[in-house]
DNA sequence: GCTGCTTGCCAC
DNA sequence: AAACGTGGCAAGCAGC
């Protein structure tokens, strides 16, 4: 069934098959043409997240995209005048789990060719008129990037060790049970609860009968929250705190969850666990994800993420990006400074503005959400003397926000506006008969929007710059060789065509999985992406983004 | 049996 | 002492 290639715009020489019509069958063999041609094609396209996997299911990868669903989304909020998605821009599709060239768009999900050139000019005419165009172009660039990333790592997949994983439940756990029963340390554990509160058949799982039985056993709880038990000076404590622990295990990244998301592996290799990365999927502009919990993938079974025989895992993380994106937006040299020498907060003992390493991370980050209890409250009068220009920067990030406004990132990502049920409880509040309660609620509520808007210009630049840092580090991996026959072995279905490539993304911290052989150099173009990642958002302003780079065969050891 | 809500806990 | 940002997800449970 022949598609329309009207779908598909190139830039900036926009050929796009002059209107014809062009089945799948021909268009990967088309792309890979045009792709190859060394002219730097970027492909304009509605929707990264439902194309390119058919690309890359048949082989297929390209340099650079323009996304328009995406964009359409940053400058939608970013824009003065704003304008509405075309019906084909508006779902934000499922990443199907086979994607396959014989799956057609249905007719009215496939835009003319005119109507693809007028969304994006329109696109591009929103960028020219903006405040900070070349920062918004950036943004951009660096989303459809993401999207780019994100289809190939879902591809690729994170390789995954299934009888690791095992090995790590059976020790915890004791062996896979039969189905419907609970592992035989977790019965032990249920076992002994149950003896020591009295309570015969009680079932641990279900809060409500534990808080009763809790409390019969004399207990003064709330909840049965792991933070309120701790404390608590009482012989149930310590096995139901170990009860919660194997019982969370079991039900996040138990035997159910291994079958359910890690393929077997092949001929020696491990499996692979893939995930659907959404980005752009958080308001601030980090990703999220869809599937498998892969955002928190603790740290008991980082253990079964092992490379492929010959390959490692390049486990990079970047330290303290949020303040050090902070320092960058606020031009706050004295907190630019801080950071020059590795750890930020260990600099900031150093300057003398705190006493220890712990009271300067909580302060910092008490300083980036809002937080004004306890010892954090008693720091943040030290951090506005000593950063006046960082610390005011949030500050004012939170008024605007307290008083219904919408706040930016460094590159242009702008906040969404107050709902209207927000509104109309700051409005209830001003009105006449206004009572105590409606005030009490607003000013709370204003609050709440006030730290809102208060991270969101941080993590969202922090994100910006995550974002540019892997876009650097693909663009780079993307000209290393790939590895031949007689080297060694490639991995299933050529991952990353063979070369080394990003498999794992969260939040400031990537994983590359590469051949032995080329470990340093990726090393290297990880490091030298952090340093064009920072210059791209923040020019010569001298501030620097470290990274803890480890090479190893499973992902647990990166932390040593 | 399904849906939506709450609780609790994992990650950054 | 559980306030202080962004998420995903499993389990229990009420209601349909």
């Amino acid at each position: 069934m022949p598609t329309r290639a009207g779908a598909l715009v190139t830039d900036p020489t926009a050929v796009a098959g002059g209107g014809q019509l062009i089945g799948w069958d021909d268009l990967a063999p088309w792309v890979r043409t045009r792709e190859s041609s060394g002219d730097g094609v970027r492909w304009v396209w509605p929707d990264t997240a439902s194309f390119y996997p058919r690309l890359l299911a048949a082989g297929v990868r390209v340099e650079r995209c323009h996304d328009l669903r995406l964009c359409h989304a940053i400058l939608q909020l970013a824009t003065s005048d704003p304008w509405p998605a075309p019906a084909w821009l508006a779902p934000p599709p499922a990443q199907s789990a086979a994607p396959s060239l014989l799956d057609d768009l249905t007719p009215d999900e496939t835009p003319a060719l005119s109507e693809v050139v007028a969304e994006y000019e329109r696109q591009l005419s929103a960028l020219t008129t903006s405040s900070a165009p070349s920062r918004l172009r950036l943004l951009l660039a660096a989303e459809s990037a993401g999207a780019l990333i994100a289809a190939e790592m879902h591809a690729d997949g994170l390789p995954w060790d299934r009888d690791r994983h095992d090995a790590v439940l059976t020790a915890e756990l004791g062996p896979r049970p039969a189905p419907g029963l609970r592992p035989a340390r977790l019965e032990q554990l249920a076992a002994q609860v149950r003896e020591l509160l009295a309570s015969p058949g009680l079932n641990p799982d279900s809060q409500a009968a534990l808080l009763k039985a809790l409390r019969n056993a004399g207990l003064d709880l709330q909840s049965t929250a792991k933070w309120e038990l701790r404390d608590k000076p009482h012989p149930v404590v310590a096995p139901l705190l170990e009860y919660k622990r194997l019982a969370r295990l079991l039900s996040a990244n138990g035997w159910t969850w291994l079958d359910t998301w890690v393929t077997p592996g092949v001929d020696g290799r491990p499996g692979r666990f893939r995930t659907d990365y959404v980005p752009g999927g958080v308001v601030t502009g980090r990703w999220a994800t869809s599937g498998g919990g892969a955002l928190q993938i603790p740290k008991a079974v980082r253990a079964a993420v092992v490379a492929d025989p010959g390959w490692v895992l390049v486990v990079a993380d970047a330290a303290q990006v949020e303040p050090r994106a902070l320092a960058g937006m606020a031009a706050d040299e004295a907190l630019a400074s801080a950071g020059r020498d590795g750890d930020l907060y260990a600099g900031l003992v150093a300057s003398g503005v705190v006493d220890t390493r712990d009271r300067a991370k909580v302060g910092m980050l008490s300083a980036l959400y809002g937080g004004t209890a306890g010892e954090a409250g008693a720091i943040l009068p030290r951090l506005r003397r000593a950063y006046p220009r960082a610390t005011g920067l949030v500050d004012r990030a939170a008024q605007v926000g307290e008083s219904g406004g919408t706040v930016r990132t460094w590159l242009g990502r702008t906040s969404p506006p107050p709902g209207p049920s927000w509104r109309q409880v700051q409005g209830r509040a001003g009105e006449s008969d206004a009572v105590q309660t409606d005030e009490r609620r607003a000013r709370s509520q204003a609050r709440d929007r006030g730290r809102f808007t208060r991270n969101f210009v941080v993590q969202g630049t922090a994100a910006e710059w995550a974002l540019c840092w892997m876009a650097e580090t693909r663009r780079r991996l993307r000209e290393l060789p790939p590895v031949t026959p007689g080297e060694p072995a490639p991995p299933v279905g050529q991952p990353g065509e063979g070369r080394p490539h990003l498999v794992f993304f969260l939040h400031d911290e990537i994983v590359v999985h590469a051949p032995e052989h080329l470990a340093g150099q990726v090393v290297d173009i990880v490091r030298e992406s952090a340093r064009s990642a920072g210059r791209l958002l923040f020019g010569t302003f001298p501030i620097t983004f470290p990274l803890h780079v480890a090479t190893v065969t499973s992902y647990d050891r990166a932390d040593a």
